[in-house]
DNA sequence: GCAATACGTTGCCGCTCACAACAAACCAGC
DNA sequence: GCTGGTTTGTTGTGAGCGGCAACGTATTGC
C-alpha cells in the first residue's frame, strides 16, 4: 500500500528536481526555476544554498541580462567537479568516459575488446579505465557512480547480463565483477544498451516531453528502450523490451536465442547480408555497403533494402498497436536502414497499424550521436544522484 | 519538470491510501494500519477523524480481540452510503451496476442490448438504468461518479470509442452522450473491459500484489489490460494494449480492422468456429460446443482446438518477451480456450519465450468472476475518490 | 481487584513551504 | 550623478503536516 512522502521526502524530490533541471537543461537563473519548478523563491533559494553547501551546484551572477530589475543568480551544474562514470560494453570495443553533471564528456577512453572475453576478464579493464582517468581528477570532485551499457538482457537486481548475442555471454554477472573491482564508494549500474539510449534520448534528445517512447536499438540484434507513461519500462525481472525476439514467421529462421523466426532474423545485420548475397565480415560498414550498393542501383541490394524495410515496418507496426507510443526512434543499425527503407517502413506501417494509434506517431532517428550509449549509462548513475542529491553528495 | 507534492498533497495522498486500504482490503483496525501504512498511531487517528467527517469510513469497536489490552477501533468503508455507477457495454447485453465503496455490488440492473444502437442512442438506456436504481438509494448517500467498460479503444482524454467490433462502433462518444445524460454531478470515465478488468485483477484479484500483468480478454476480438511497474499502460492516446491486432501472419486472413493476419483472427471465435467447421451463430456458447465437442472426441473440434491454443501460446510468447510480466491472465474467451488447450499454450510458450522472461511468469484465470468489468468500472470512478477524498466527497 | 498490555488522545516539536516586507541590483530618463 | 521603476534575493513569520512522548482508557489474565 502506497502512503504519502513525508516532509523530508518532499525536501529530497525538490532538491531532485531543481538538480534535474539544471543537469538537463543546463545553467538556469533562479527566477526561471522559480516559474519552472512552482515554487516559491524563498524555497528555490533554501534549496540552491543546500545543493551549492554540498558542491552540486554553484551560483554565479549573469553576464547580461538586457531587462529593468535586479539580475537573477544564475545556478550552474558543478559539471567538471561532479561526475560518473560510463562504461558501453560493445562488438568489437569497450569505450569509457567520465561525464560530468550536465551531461559534458569529460574524458574518454577506448579500447578494442578482444573476443572471447567473459565478464571476470572485462572487469579489470574497464577498472583499468577507470584508473587512467582518475589520475586527471581535479582535486575536490566528486564521484556519483558508474553506468554500463551492455547489448543483452540484463536482471536489474544486480546486473547480471542473461544473453547477450553482441559478445556471447550468457549469465555473465558484469555488474558485481565491475562492483568488485570498483569498491562501495563507486556504485555500479548495469543497463540494456537500448534502455539506456532510451533514457538518454527521453532526457536531452528527440523525445523530451514524450512520455510514451519505443527507441528501437539494432547491433547484431535488435532491442527496444520502451518509456510508456514517463517511465522506463523495465518488466518483472528487467528483461523487458526483447522485441527482437517477437516472433514474426511462425517456424521460421532459427534463432540465436532458440526459438525460430524472430523479427531480428529478418531485420538483423545477418539477414541483409544473406538477402544482398553478401559475405563480408558483418558490421556497420558491411551494412553501410549494401545501402550503398541499392543507392547505385544494384538490384540484389535493393530488393533485400527493401525487404528489410518492409519487416521493420512489419514489427513496428505490431508495437505502436500494443504500446500507442508517441514516438519510435530508430538508433544503431535500425537508423540505418530506417533512412534507407523510409518508404517502406511506413507503407507497412500504415497498412498495418490502427488508424487510432498512427494518429500521433512520430517516426524519429536519434538526436544524441555515438555517444547516446556512453551518456545513458552516466544517466543511470545521476539518476540515483537526483533521487537524494544531499545523501549521495 | 516534476516537483515534490507539498505539504496538502502529503494529506490527500495519506487519506488516498487509507481510504485506498480500507477499499480493497476492507474493515481495518486503527492498529493494522498503523502498521501497513508506517505512520503514527496520531496521523491515522486524524486521518480517519477526517474521512469519518466526510462520511467516507465509519469506525466501530472490534467484537472479540482475544488479545490483551485495548481493543483497536475498526475502520469501515461506508459501503452502504458511498457508491459509483458501473455499465458493462456487451455485445448483446447492457449491464448497470451500483457499486458500494468496497466492491460491493449493491444493486444491479441488465437488459438485452438491441443491434445497431449507436452511442446517443445507448446514453439514455444507461441513464434510464441509473434512474431506476436511484430510486433505491438511501437518503445521504453519496455517488461518486460513473464507469463505463467498453469493447474498444477508447480515447482516454473524453472516452470517445474510436474501433469497437463488438459493437460496430466507429468513433461513438459513448462518454460524452452519457455524461450529457447524467449531469455534471457524475463524473463519467469510460475505459477498455481489457484495461478495466486488468485494473480489477490487479487491484482485488489474482493479480494482487503483481505489479507487471498482462490481463488478456477475449469475446468477439482480443485485447489486453496492461500493468506495468504497478500502473495501467494506456499509451499516448489511451489506444495501448491493441495485442489482438498484433499480426502474426503476414499478409495472412482478413482482419476487421482491415489489417490481414492478426492475432484475433487466428484466437478469436470466428477463427475456432472455422476452423471447427460450425456454423453456429457465434457467442460463448459456440464456443463452450467446441471444447465440449473437443472433449468428447470430435477430432476435427480437437484440432482447431489445439491450434487455436498453439496460436494462444504463440502471441502470449511474443508478449511475454517484451514485457516480461509476472503473470498472464486469461479473461472472457481466452479463459475458455486457455483451459481447453494449456498444454499447447503452456509448449508454444516454452519454446518461444525467452528462458529469462520465462523464469517467473505465471498463467491464470481470473479471480472476479462475470463481474469483472463491472466491478473495475466502478474502480475507475472510485480512483478520482481515492486521489482526493475530501475533495470529492 | 490488580498488573500488564495495547491503544486512543493530547500537546509539543521539527520540518517544509508560502507569504509579505525589506534590501539589493539593474535600467531608463533627466 | 541622481531618482524612480522594476525585478529579484533575503529574512522573518505563519500554517500545515507528521513524529513523538506522556497520559488516559479499555481489555485480558491472574
Amino acid at each position: 500500500m502506497r502512503v504519502g512522502p513525508s516532509q523530508d521526502e518532499i525536501r529530497r524530490q525538490n532538491l531532485g528536481a531543481l538538480l534535474r533541471h539544471v543537469h538537463v537543461h543546463g545553467a538556469t537563473s533562479r527566477a526561471e526555476l522559480t516559474t519552472t519548478l512552482g515554487l516559491n523563491r524563498s524555497t528555490i533559494g533554501a534549496l540552491t544554498a543546500d545543493l551549492a553547501g554540498a558542491g552540486l551546484v554553484s551560483e554565479g551572477t549573469p553576464k547580461e541580462t538586457g531587462r529593468a530589475g535586479r539580475p537573477s543568480l544564475v545556478v550552474r551544474p558543478e559539471s567538471a567537479r561532479v561526475y560518473a562514470y560510463a562504461y558501453s560494453i560493445e562488438v568489437d570495443r569497450l569505450r569509457a568516459a567520465r561525464i560530468g553533471l550536465g551531461g559534458e564528456v569529460l574524458d574518454r577512453r577506448g579500447m578494442a575488446r578482444p573476443r572471447g572475453l567473459d565478464a571476470r576478464e572485462t572487469a579489470p579493464l574497464l577498472a583499468g579505465a577507470l584508473k587512467e582517468m582518475h589520475q586527471h581528477v581535479p582535486p575536490g570532485s566528486l564521484c556519483v557512480g558508474a553506468g554500463v551499457a551492455v547489448c543483452g538482457t540484463v536482471r536489474r537486481a544486480d546486473g547480471l547480463v542473461r544473453l547477450a548475442p553482441t559478445t556471447g555471454w550468457v549469465d555473465e554477472p558484469i555488474g558485481a565483477a565491475l562492483a568488485a573491482e570498483l569498491g562501495t564508494d563507486v556504485p555500479v549500474t548495469v543497463g540494456n544498451v537500448a534502455d539506456v539510449a532510451a533514457f538518454a534520448e527521453h532526457a536531452r534528445g528527440v523525445a523530451v516531453n514524450c512520455d510514451n517512447v519505443i527507441y528501437l536499438y539494432g547491433d547484431v540484434g535488435v532491442g527496444a528502450g520502451i518509456i510508456a507513461g514517463g517511465r522506463r519500462l523495465t518488466g518483472h525481472g528487467g528483461y523487458g523490451g526483447e522485441v527482437g525476439h517477437m516472433v514474426v514467421v511462425r517456424d521460421g529462421a532459427p534463432c540465436e536465442c532458440g526459438s525460430r523466426g524472430c523479427w531480428e532474423t529478418e531485420i538483423g545485420e545477418h539477414a541483409l547480408l544473406r538477402a544482398a548475397g553478401r559475405s563480408d565480415t558483418p558490421g556497420r560498414d558491411a551494412l553501410l555497403a549494401i545501402f550503398d550498393a541499392a543507392d547505385r542501383g544494384d538490384a540484389r541490394a535493393q530488393t533485400a533494402v527493401r525487404q528489410a524495410g518492409d519487416w521493420l515496418g512489419f514489427g513496428v507496426a505490431n508495437l505502436v498497436n500494443i504500446f500507442n507510443p508517441e514516438m519510435v526512434i530508430f538508433g544503431g543499425t535500425m537508423r540505418d536502414l530506417y533512412l534507407a527503407a523510409a518508404a517502406q517502413v511506413r507503407s507497412r506501417l500504415n497498412s498495418m497499424g490502427l488508424p487510432a494509434c498512427l494518429e500521433h506517431v512520430r517516426l524519429r532517428t536519434p538526436k544524441l550521436g555515438e555517444d547516446a550509449a556512453l551518456i545513458g549509462a552516466a544517466e543511470l548513475a545521476f539518476e540515483r544522484l537526483l533521487a537524494d542529491p544531499l545523501d549521495a553528495g
